[in-house]
DNA sequence: GCCAACGTTGGC
DNA sequence: GCCAACGTTGGC
């Protein structure tokens, strides 16, 4: 199983309207960018992700599962675009900060960090127990 | 609200 | 195929 970070402004698509969404979970639409698009491809049935708040709070605030594999992006008509579909599984116990990733040198190669305007990202099975231990999660 | 970083577009 | 111009994202 392979971990991922989905970055969403909570004005548009907010954890809140992802747990709304239940286990039937909602297309990760919208993306216009080839290396998020790319990452979405490669991603399987069951592999898992952080939701992270970008913007005002900056932090990780749930976890999340890939339910369905990438396909078409049913807001374009342009085949360029794929997505796949994500359902909240937890929310997080403590959100983890943008500063907290910061503050933590094991975590200092995170694409979070390194380049912050990737909306999707890929995250290593190490930074992913990291985070999830300072969350109080795990699954 | 500003601006740095980055990606995309289009003229040459 | 290069690169200047432009648009967007997201941290500060």
């Amino acid at each position: 199983m392979r971990y991922w970070l989905f970055k969403s402004e909570p004005e548009t698509w907010s954890w809140d309207d992802q747990m709304a969404k239940g286990d039937a979970g909602e297309e990760w639409n919208g993306v216009r960018n080839y290396q998020a698009r790319n990452f979405m491809r490669e991603m399987a049935v069951g592999d898992r992700g952080f939701f992270y708040h970008s913007q005002k709070q900056r932090a990780i605030v749930g976890l999340v599962e890939v339910c369905a594999p990438a396909h078409p992006d049913s807001t374009t008509d342009d085949p360029r675009w794929e997505c796949v579909d994500i359902k909240a599984l937890i929310p997080v116990k403590t959100p983890v900060t943008l500063d907290d990733i910061k503050a933590d040198p094991r975590l200092s190669e995170m694409v979070l960090v390194r380049n912050s305007r990737l909306s999707v990202q890929p995250v290593t099975d190490d930074e992913w127990q990291i985070i999830c231990a300072a969350a109080g999660v795990s699954l």
